[in-house]
DNA sequence: CAGTGAGCGAGCTTCCGCTTGACTT
């Protein structure tokens, strides 16, 4: 008898199935969605009651083949793809591409790759659930929709035509972003003054130890100074001392999201690198799934991971616990992200190991018991007034899971009171403490940080936007669209006041702190900043935090079979369409004008704005007698942030250095970054030197050396067919206008002995057979 | 490769969510 046929999304899935369910069963991968609406006109036919328009994407056309031709082999067709909303869609299509009837296709579904779990899904089969099914094409032609209507209104209004794009997910993203970018510049801080006394007691062994105490912060100078004069001369008196107990808790396994964001805080993993390891892993069989919003673990695991923490650390560590998931946009279609196996598995490459090796503590700690602290707070009296101050330790009394694994936190969740609490030495009540000294040490509010990639992604998911499989590439899409970059910020030092109280005599200190530096963080550019404000102007509700949360309460309703999929989406459309159509017809086109000044040379206004080539500051205007003068901004400034006189700076280049070599030095900035001209040459400047400041002295060493590493890689030049024979990294190559073509390897060797004739030849040879590469997009008929 | 900055109009781009691999100057 003919095998049955069982389809997967994952190949790596796929292997794993078929090991656990034997002879019966051949089981293939369909690599996740296998068609897609057509580009052209939207792929839906918007007055065909919003009826999609289906094809197979070019890169699908191998795998639906063969499938094809499995199918027709086998003897019954199973369908096993996730357990959500696109999963039952892919397995829809899949009846419909395979001619298989929805109604009767045996549909089976499993949370893990466990062989109870498999075994059990097969004995009960269903069939495709069209109102899921439903659901997912409402949510795919929803999304189609907004992308491809939005986008062609940012490619009308704005002067820049770099290939805008705007989309439910990306534009919210951009968002985030520009709200926290405009929060910190507004930001003021403020500064009170932090009480802090030292006093030294006896520790358990005898020896004289210091510890601290704080007071109640002072608001301002005076007041700080007015309170250590007022404790001249005082005695310390301990008058209570309370211990209570507490504990720390694990944090649940990870998901996609939780797994970013501590490979980010403690690896310093971007998230698509993350993801590019994990993927590594998964394949290689060492971890679950990695694109997962469920924090659940399966029976099998758990007594793995059980058995394993008895045998390391003893029974006394183990916790069984399960966790639920707090996110209610959540589809767990999948397990938490753990590894396969918990005893000793060796991974070869170092940064897959570290990413591992996470993976398997905050699995094991997940599991494990709780930390269990002691607290004590003692309150201190001060003779000549009525403050108190407070001394607070810690002490751990049982590690638990800290054994293993403790979660990090991000900036913004780490306040000033917690740090590092150490132990107390024991104290008495009535017990008089020698004072060593006494600091008020003024203390500002700080901003909220910028997002990283991780806490990016922390947020969006709290917004529930975007998923698992999305929160990469959604971040590389608004990285490559030059509406956010990632950079580091240096910080500016500070001044801050410390009053001292020692030996009875209050004294006056100023300090430097370096506040503000960031480090790999998301800044949005002046392009974000203008498309977000014209978006949120003109499309309100897409650009609405809540958006995705209002449509997925109704692709559930249409998941539930309460409402029509058209039904929902035609009330979505209309009042959709009418503010597009206004939108075109009536909104200015994105400058994002702002006015700095006036010159005082030309007695003309100086402005900042978008041009056709970013942001630029202009004095004089378009309409005047004399032409305007223009300048670039520099990518750390925006045209919200620039002042008057860093924009006049702008207008020094370009600089002529002087006379080298009976031909000009010139200094500028140009479309690929700054450069040095001379002799109708350019010669690009590294980030170590700056086009404002650079010398005559450090620009020829420049020049010299440039034009000697160019000659280096030079092997041969046709001037006349202006083609040439060039070295690089990976070989010998032909350098044609823009186009590059590499040598066949037998030419390889005598390269520089190559005619011109043979050139040729090689890139017709070239032309006519080109390298595999990945398929392009083609316009779809 | 190293200009430009206004506006027109051809012909192009664009979304989100599932999955992996092949290529590089």
């Amino acid at each position: 008898m003919a095998k049955n046929l069982l389809i997967v999304e994952s190949p790596a899935k796929a292997k794993t199935i078929e090991k656990i369910l034997g002879e019966d069963f051949e089981v293939k991968s369909c690599y996740g969605h296998i068609r897609d609406l057509e580009k052209g006109d939207m792929g839906i036919d918007i007055k065909n009651n919003y009826k999609p328009r289906y094809i197979v994407p070019e890169d699908k056309e191998k795998v639906v083949k063969e499938l094809k031709s499995l199918a027709k082999k086998s003897g019954e067709v199973w369908l096993a793809t996730d357990e959500d909303r696109e999963g039952e869609a892919i397995s829809w299509h899949l009846c419909e591409v395979l001619g298989l009837d929805p109604v009767t296709t045996k549909r089976i579904v499993f949370h893990e790759i466990t062989k109870p779990a498999i075994q059990s899904a097969v004995t009960k089969p269903r069939t495709v659930d069209m109102n899921l099914v439903n659901a997912q094409q409402a949510r795919r032609i929803l999304d189609r929709i907004v992308g491809f209507e939005l986008s062609p209104v940012l490619w009308r209004k704005m002067s820049m035509k770099n290939n805008l794009s705007a989309g439910r997910v990306q534009s919210v993203a951009v968002r985030i972003i520009a709200e926290r970018e405009r929060e910190i510049n507004a930001f003021v801080p403020v500064s009170s003054f932090k009480i802090e006394a030292l006093f030294t007691a006896k520790d358990v062994s005898g020896k004289q130890v210091t510890f601290s105490a704080e007071g109640k912060k002072q608001a301002s100078v005076e007041n700080a100074e007015a309170f250590l004069t007022g404790c001249k001369g005082a005695d310390y008196t301990v008058t209570d001392i309370q211990v209570k107990p507490g504990k720390k808790t694990p944090a649940a396994p990870f998901t996609t999201s939780t797994l970013q964001q501590e490979a980010s805080r403690k690896l310093g993993y971007g998230v698509s690198r993350t993801m590019l390891l994990a993927q590594k892993l998964y394949e290689s069989g060492k971890i679950t799934y990695m694109r997962t919003d469920s924090v659940s673990l399966s029976e099998t695991a758990m007594d793995a991971i059980s058995s394993q923490i008895s045998s390391q650390y003893g029974d006394r560590y183990k916790q069984s616990r399960k966790f639920k998931n707090k996110n209610e946009s959540a589809q767990e279609a999948h397990e938490a992200i753990r590894p396969t196996y918990m005893d000793a598995m060796t991974v070869e490459d170092a940064d897959c190991r570290r990413l591992y090796e996470l993976i398997w503590k905050r699995t094991m700690a997940s599991q494990m018991a709780d930390a269990e602290l002691e607290k004590t707070i003692a309150k201190i009296q001060i003779s000549t007034n009525k403050e108190e101050l407070t001394a607070s330790g810690e002490v751990l009394k049982f590690d638990g899971f800290l054994k293993v694994y403790m979660e990090d936190r991000d900036e913004d969740e780490i306040s000033e009171e917690d740090g590092q609490e150490g132990m107390l030495p024991p104290l008495a009540v009535q017990q008089k403490l020698p004072l060593k000294e006494m600091r008020a040490v003024e203390r500002f509010t700080r901003p909220l940080p910028r997002y990283t990639e991780a806490s990016l992604v922390k947020k969006l998911e709290e917004l529930g936007i975007g998923r698992p499989s999305t929160y990469a590439p959604t971040i590389s899409t608004i990285l490559k669209r030059g509406y956010v970059e990632k950079r580091d910020k240096e910080g500016i030092k500070r001044d801050f006041r410390i009053l001292l109280l020692k030996n009875n005599n209050v004294e006056k200190l100023v300090e430097q702190e370096n506040t503000g530096a960031e480090k790999s963080k998301l800044f949005p550019t002046d392009l974000g900043l203008v498309v977000t404000d014209f978006l949120k102007q003109y499309f309100d509700d897409i650009m609405d935090y809540n958006f995705t949360a209002r449509i997925e309460e109704e692709f559930d309703e249409v998941a539930q079979g309460k409402i029509l999929w058209n039904k929902m989406i035609d009330d979505f459309y209309n009042p959709f369409k009418k503010d597009v159509d206004n939108t075109i017809e009536n909104a200015e086109r994105i400058k994002g004008e702002r006015e700095l000044g006036v010159d005082a040379a030309s007695g003309k206004k100086v402005i900042a704005r978008m041009g056709r080539y970013g942001p630029m500051v202009q004095i004089g205007d378009v309409n005047d007698e004399e032409k305007p003068r223009f300048a670039k901004l520099k990518n750390t400034q925006s045209i919200e942030t620039i002042s008057y006189d860093e924009a006049m700076e702008l207008f020094r280049l370009p600089r002529n250095l002087g006379q080298f070599e009976d031909s000009d030095v010139v200094v500028n900035i140009g479309r690929f970054g700054p450069y040095i001209a001379h002799d109708k040459k350019f010669y690009s400047l590294g980030k170590e030197y700056d086009p404002y400041s650079i010398t005559f002295d450090e620009a020829t060493p420049i020049i010299v050396e440039k034009r000697a590493a160019k000659e280096e890689r030079t092997i041969k030049i046709f001037e006349k067919e202006k083609i040439q024979l060039l070295r690089g990294p990976y070989g010998p190559y032909i350098k044609q206008g823009l186009r590059n073509y590499k040598l066949p390897k037998e030419k390889q060797e005598n390269a520089a002995d190559l005619s011109i004739e043979e050139v040729k030849a090689i890139i017709e040879e070239v032309k006519a057979n080109p390298p595999k590469r990945v398929p392009r997009k083609k316009k779809s008929s």
